[in-house]
DNA sequence: CCCTTTCGATACATTGCTGTATCGGATACA
DNA sequence: TGTATCCGATACAGCAATGTATCGAAAGGG
């Protein structure tokens, strides 16, 4: 071993507290202008720090952003399990839909600088590769939840096994996430959002109210 | 009246042909590394030219993006629209689904460039405006090729009216190309979008093979 | 309370990009 | 072919951001 792989250090309180508001700064910036658009001294003058503060705790934007990223995501990984988990009978696929909804359509901000890491992913293989196992993760916990439901006789199975189905899930969501971008409507994402995910996941008998 | 528009110019050959090959170039440069990362240098290098040729057809980055844009935006519009109105039973709404998904989920380049601007109109309201109108464009070709098929009895409403399943068609290109983006395998995406799309726009009769 | 370690501010050198102004060669048209 | 116009190359000034090196101050351990 020829170096210190980070050369441990005393991880003082003042430091964890730069670092936090370094990430928050950053968030809001990057929400404000897009990641494309920022520069590291704006993030700094965000946050009320020099230079100085930034370069003591990053290497560079892209590791800011990733560590960002990171934070956020598995924040809301962690809700979208609980929603998914949270009721005992297992039936009610409808009920657990309109909760997971609820979690994932909330923030405007973290839609556009989740979708500018999208964009940034799709250029850089290795970080791809981190989403896509973010992803994969996302989907099995639908899979699995999907599954116990289908013992149930509820899942009418349109597009083959569970698994597929928690593919379509994610593709309804991922569609539906693309037109709030541009027309910034939380609520009618939403309805659309639910309308979809019932239409494939029951048969088509239950009507719906429509959102337009 | 107080400014000419655009003081009327001879409109030469050359200049034409300097401008398509900056066009180009810069979406050469775009798909390779992200309209955030791109100067007006290295599109001018990219293309053989140098700035001033740049600084004579047009007034910034932004501006040549939007027409780089428009250009290929219009005419993939138009070749699905062409796809979209070959057959002329009206009948066979998987055929249609074929031929539109090979002509969306053909160029990784454009995908690509498409994100990126996107993720720019999304925080710039006007351009959004300009995207949104596209978009609700290619829906209403959709609806009324559906409502065509609907005539026939084909469409089987889980989704509310013609306009909503051409809604959730735009959706499902949508979130399939996120995907498509990450994991950057083209057949899958074709194979998996078709799929989903015979399973929203037909009753669940038709069993599917699977793509994964 | 002192002393060591760490953090972050400041100053500096450097680089890459921008936009403008100017000018010579190319182009169109008579 | 002559000539007026247009186009794009070059040169220049300026700016904004980067990364590094240095240093005073804060934090925490004893």
């Amino acid at each position: 071993m020829v170096t210190e792989e980070k050369a441990e250090r005393r991880v003082t309180r003042r430091r964890v507290r730069t670092r936090a508001n370094l990430l928050d700064a950053a968030f809001a910036v990057f929400a404000a202008k897009g990641f494309g658009r920022v520069s590291i001294e704006e993030v700094c003058e965000a946050a009320g720090y020099s230079r100085g503060a930034f370069y003591s705790n990053f290497d560079s934007l892209d590791e800011l952003f990733f560590a960002l990223y990171r934070e956020r995501a598995d924040l809301i990984a962690d809700q979208v399990s609980g929603a998914l988990a949270q009721d005992v009978p297992d039936l009610d696929v409808p009920a657990a839909v309109d909760r997971v909804t609820e979690v994932l359509l909330l923030d405007l901000d973290w839609l556009l600088v989740k979708t500018d890491f999208l964009v940034h992913a799709a250029r850089a293989p290795q970080v791809a590769g981190t989403l896509l196992e973010h992803r994969a993760r996302l989907r099995r916990a639908i899979a699995e939840r999907l599954a116990r439901a289908q013992g149930f006789g509820e899942l009418p199975a349109v597009l083959g096994d569970a698994d597929g189905a928690a593919h379509a899930v994610v593709a309804a969501y991922d569609g539906v996430t693309t037109q709030l971008l541009l027309d910034k409507n939380v609520e009618a994402a939403r309805a659309w959002l639910t309308q979809l995910l019932t239409a494939l996941l029951t048969d088509g008998s239950s009507p719906q109210s429509d959102p337009h």
